[in-house]
DNA sequence: TCATTCATGACGAACGTCCC
DNA sequence: GGGACGTTCGTCATGAATGA
């Protein structure tokens, strides 16, 4: 009886997911290259063509559509009892604060694996502003937060980047002669600030449409049609988009984000949701990746992406 | 023509096995 | 135990195919 090769079946339903090699390759750490040989021997030990090349794509053969729906299954049943061994080993309490950006977004469904993971740990989640957050951290208020753009600390993990993106209403139009109307953040605001020197240094006029000290604010303003705002692809509602290249609007550059972990918070149920964290931030940063408009994030030159060491994603040190 | 994607060859690191 | 060797699997560089 054959075996099939764990990681192999990983790589390829992260190919099945993204569509493309290349996609798949950065999802699981991995270069084109080595996925492409990942799939010829993952075929070989199916003993039969799991691909067809669709023009310059890969999809899946009939064999491989029924292979990748028993993938699907191993996998979860292989993560559901790596839990169940790690469950019992775990309690106590994480009191965990997230950036406004990430507390409706992906944040809930990492929550929920985690708690599925650690039933007997209790959280307490804080959202809020990126620098409260960090201000807590530093009183020891929480144990952990997430946060976007506060640049290096002592306390900091760095777990990849994003870039930061003029973001509009799909049937927001501009005017080029008129300003630039803006939804902002209430200063002071590290995103704000960085918008207005680089319309600023491009010569673009501007305005403030509106201020809210709630992202939720900026959101409904950008949503009505009002402006234009800058965040991270993170948490893009269906009727937003990225307007850099439509509009010609000048390169923000990219935001770290970066768990900060207060002193003595190392316990093992803080040390869990950080690598929790930080693998399932991998991923997203991938999803998103792969589905902003125009492919800003993997076109623009810079530092984007999970961070990541030359041969294998490395893990986080404790 | 240029950008993107996949395939392939060359090479190197890590690991296992064998033999002394 | 440790060195030699082979195997496996990774990266990098590059070419071919394809689409805009």
């Amino acid at each position: 009886m054959r075996n099939l090769d764990m990681d192999l079946l990983r790589s390829l339903v992260a190919l099945a997911d993204h569509g493309t090699l290349k996609g798949a390759a950065e999802r699981v750490g991995r270069t084109q290259a080595a996925l492409s040989l990942q799939m010829r021997k993952l075929e070989s030990q199916a003993g039969e063509a799991l691909f067809r090349k669709d023009s310059r794509k890969l999809v899946l053969t009939e064999g491989g559509d029924v292979l990748l729906s028993y993938a699907r299954r191993i996998l979860a049943l292989n993560d559901d009892a790596v839990q169940a061994l790690t469950r019992s080993r775990v309690s106590g309490d994480v009191k965990f604060g997230s950036s406004q950006d990430f507390g409706e977004s992906w944040m809930p469904t990492v929550l929920a694996q985690f708690r599925k993971a650690h039933p007997e740990v209790g959280v307490e989640i804080r959202v809020d502003g990126g620098t409260k957050l960090v201000n807590a951290v530093d009183a020891g208020e929480i144990d952990l937060a997430l946060a976007l753009g506060l640049g290096e600390r002592a306390n900091a993990i760095c777990i990849g980047h994003l870039p930061l993106v003029w973001i509009a209403h799909r049937d927001f139009g501009w005017n080029k002669r008129e300003p630039l109307p803006l939804a902002l953040f209430t200063s002071p605001c590290r995103f704000r600030t960085k918008a207005i020197a680089e319309l600023d240094a491009a010569g673009v006029r501007w305005n403030i449409g509106l201020t809210s000290p709630s992202l939720y604010g900026v959101w409904a303003a950008v949503n009505a049609g009002l402006g234009v705002t800058v965040r991270t692809p993170e948490g893009l509602l269906p009727e937003l988009e990225v307007v850099d290249r439509k509009f010609g609007l000048p390169n923000l550059g990219s935001v770290d984000v970066s768990l900060y972990l207060a002193k003595g918070a190392r316990s093992p149920a803080v040390m869990n949701l950080v690598e929790l964290l930080r693998e399932r931030l991998a991923q997203r940063i991938v999803e998103l990746d792969a589905r902003t408009p125009n492919g800003v994030i993997a076109r623009r030159p810079g530092r984007f992406g999970v961070v990541v060491g030359r041969k294998r994603a490395p893990a986080i040190a404790a």
